[in-house]
DNA sequence: AGCACGCCGACT
DNA sequence: GTCGGCGTGCTC
């Protein structure tokens, strides 16, 4: 067999003009031990750069190599898995190689020189009873370690023990170097342990299911659908033992938001010492360890958030997404994965079970399941009874009819006054994320929407038109609603401060906290707002999103959804599936106890079936229509959305490249539609100006390989566009 | 990305 | 004469 000579390397710098492979040559010192995933030292014209070797060679084309300078770390970084999977996101979700392979190295790994580990010198269980009778030096040493513990190497020194006296103990295995954090936290408290808990007939029906499948190692994808209470963290860490049975490794994903402490001890007690846990709150340092520990084989079961779907794990068995549904899965900027799909690709790549679970799962994996392609687990039964709140929806255009112009309805206001005599709380809810303004008639509740994409119309208010963002139709904007031919159609804006300023107004005694963007800027504000509001310092929680997650207020036996039309009409074809689990999640912040929680939703919309569903705790019957819309417009599932977005300054520029770009486009005519170029619905953020081109197509996977070198095209053209390019592949908003 | 090369304006 | 502005182009 011949060696390899060469190593295909990609640069680590985050440009396109070096995201293809650069080959070295491998001088003989290196030969042995370079492997492919690992981190080198490379020349690139008069500098060096890090970057990491694809693969190695036996030969190239190219004539002017030069040598790898040497090799930054021992072992390899990426697995063979890694590798495999970055070049598919790179091709999958049209990013850069080294976008990809940036999410699956933690940033402190990325530098040539990465700050050393603190490690202490521990001694180890056999050193009390070693023999060192002629070694005083080596007996002091060990006295030491025992009678103070773990001690850094230079308080060692101090008291005079010499390094080469710790390098004999560290051969005869007698002390050993421990990360220093570790050795603490070790210290710290124990974790209660936790057993696992009888299940229920219905949770047993679906545990013997997925036991099954662990069985056939065959990639097999499942869709827990429970509703809210009804046990499946513990089929979860059943499942999860069963997959370490199997000498295999599992991977449970959360939202970001439901990683709470208290979630982490659980895991940890049930597998003691085999947790790695991931998520972007961790420090670079702490990131880096648990991420070793993952790459080292010591941790079995990593627990984390969406990036955690990267972690070096061999072997797995097990993936779980809880919360599937969740829009936190989708990254939003390079490389723009779901982590739902990535979780397929590994899962068929180590014939591993894809566990999904929701109790409102996303229209897509609800229909993969309906389609075969995904085994349906459902529970219906909660662990306590309990009855879910009773939601009452108010027709604001009747509130209007009948004289009543306030901004909380009659039954709104009337609930508040009884929850602010009886001293409980009430959290009242607005949706203002990604803004983009709709106009409604204030009469009948109509909003204009584009004829053929179904989708909210922005109102561009410079040119007095009415404008579709996803296929560039244009009408003017209406005097009377074309609806009842009333004249109170106008602009609709509702925000938190105006909400705010409403209550004040109202209560002025009653205290209230305000939780949105400009009030909860760092993560201290938002737990310090947390905590007053548990803690009852406040009555009134007025909040965007960000309360609708997550939190369990005992006190409070209302919500208030001021306006659901904001959700609802949003110009983007996900706004109804949005506005449904939505309407779910936050009727489920009331208390859950037997005080009995309200839920009241205000909307122009009474009758639309995503309020209704959502009112009558009804998925099934939310799915069965939206499905049918989605269907009829060939939106997805039915379809693949690719998204080029256009941004720059200069708006003239910005047209000019997104008109450019969409005639390369083209030749895909056949396969596929394309929709604009088309001014995006928020048409200028931070003095840029956004323009889009939709392409919109039945597996537009097929398409990639080609798709690719149009972009590459539009990137080396010359003289280059000073426009952004951003490509999402089937984003989930489209604002 | 970052660095060299290159070709035009006002300075010791 | 030359120092330096940043447009253009390349890096195995």
């Amino acid at each position: 067999m011949h060696k390899c000579e060469y190593a295909e390397v990609i640069i680590d710098l985050v440009s396109n003009a070096v995201d293809r492979p650069f080959h070295y040559s491998i001088p003989p010192r290196l030969q042995d031990e370079l492997k492919a995933g690992m981190q080198v030292t490379v020349p690139l014209g008069s500098r060096r750069c890090q970057g990491y070797v694809l693969r190695l060679l036996k030969k190239t084309d190219v004539e002017a190599l030069r040598d790898i300078i040497s090799i930054t770390d021992p072992k390899p970084l990426l697995t063979a898995e890694q590798l495999a999977l970055a070049h598919w996101i790179a091709l999958h979700y049209y990013c850069r190689l080294i976008d990809a392979l940036h999410a699956m190295v933690p940033a402190l790994f990325r530098k040539e020189k990465r700050p050393k580990k603190a490690q202490v010198i521990e001694a180890s269980e056999t050193a009390a009873e070693a023999d060192l009778k002629r070694a005083p030096a080596q007996q002091k040493a060990v006295d030491i370690l025992l009678k103070d513990g773990p001690l850094p190497l230079n308080s060692l020194a101090l008291r005079g023990v010499k390094s080469a006296t710790i390098r004999v103990l560290k051969n005869k295995g007698l002390v050993r170097a421990v990360d220093a954090r570790q050795g603490r936290i070790q210290a710290e408290k124990p974790i209660p342990a936790t057993k696992p808990h009888l299940l229920r007939e219905e949770q047993a029906g679906c545990f013997t299911q997925i036991s099954a499948a662990l069985e056939s190692s065959k990639a097999q994808r499942m869709l827990l659908h429970g509703v809210t209470a009804s046990g499946k963290t513990e089929i979860y860490m059943q499942s999860i033992t069963r997959c370490l049975e199997k000498e295999r490794t599992a991977l449970v994903m959360v939202p970001e938001i439901s990683l709470t402490p208290q979630m982490i001890e659980h895991f940890e007690g049930r597998f003691p010492g085999l947790v790695a846990v991931l998520h972007s709150r961790l420090t670079p340092a702490e990131k880096s360890r648990q991420w070793q520990a993952v790459l080292d084989g010591e941790a079995r079961v990593v627990l984390g958030a969406r990036s955690a779907v990267f972690a070096p794990l061999v072997s797995i068995g097990l993936i779980i997404i809880d919360e599937e549904h969740e829009t936190t899965y989708k990254q939003e900027d390079a490389p723009r994965y779901h982590a739902r799909d990535v979780a397929w690709w590994r899962a068929r790549y180590n014939r591993a079970v894809l566990l999904l679970g929701s109790a409102t799962p996303s229209l897509e994996s609800f229909f993969r399941a309906a389609e075969g392609d995904t085994i349906l687990l459902s529970m219906k039964e909660r662990v306590t009874p309990t009855q879910l709140p009773p939601v009452a929806v108010v027709d604001m255009r009747r509130e209007l009819k009948e004289g009543h112009r306030h901004i909380f309805s009659r039954p709104l206001l009337e609930e508040l006054d009884g929850v602010l005599e009886r001293d409980e709380q009430a959290l009242l809810f607005i949706n203002r994320r990604g803004f983009a303004g709709f106009v409604l008639c204030r009469e009948c509740g109509y909003v204009v929407r584009c004829p053929s994409c179904d989708v909210s119309m922005t109102m561009h208010k410079d040119r007095h038109l009415m404008c579709c963002h996803y296929c560039a139709y244009e009408e003017p904007v209406p005097e009377a609603c074309p609806g009842c031919s009333g004249i109170k159609i106008r602009y609709f804006s509702a925000g938190t401060q105006r909400v705010e300023d409403e209550v004040r107004k109202l209560y002025p005694s009653v205290s209230l906290i305000r939780m949105d963007r400009d009030t909860t800027t760092s993560r201290k504000a938002h737990n310090y707002y947390y905590h007053r509001f548990k803690d009852r310092k406040a009555s009134i929680l007025i909040g965007t999103q960000m309360i609708a997650k997550g939190f369990d207020f005992p006190g409070v036996t209302l919500v208030g959804v001021v306006a659901a039309d904001t959700t609802l009409n949003l110009p983007d074809f996900r706004a109804p599936e949005r506005t449904f689990q939505l309407l779910t999640q936050v009727s489920g912040r009331t208390a859950r106890g037997s005080a009995g929680g309200k839920v009241i939703v205000q909307t122009y919309h009474p009758t639309h079936y995503s309020v209704l569903a959502a009112a009558g705790h009804n998925y099934s019957a939310f799915y069965k229509q939206e499905l049918e819309n989605r269907r009829q417009l060939a939106y997805p599932p039915f379809s693949d959305l690719l998204r080029f977005l256009f941004s720059a300054g200069d708006e003239n520029a910005v047209f000019e490249a997104a008109k450019w770009f969409t005639e390369l486009l083209e030749p895909f005519g056949g396969a596929a539609e394309i929709l604009g170029p088309a001014p995006a619905s928020l048409y200028r953020i931070k003095e840029q100006y956004r323009v889009q081109t939709i392409l919109k197509g039945k597996a537009l996977t097929g398409l990639s390989p080609a798709i690719k070198k149009v972009i590459r095209q539009y990137h080396d053209r010359k003289p280059p566009f000073p426009v952004r390019l951003t490509v999402d592949f089937n984003p989930l908003v489209v604002l």
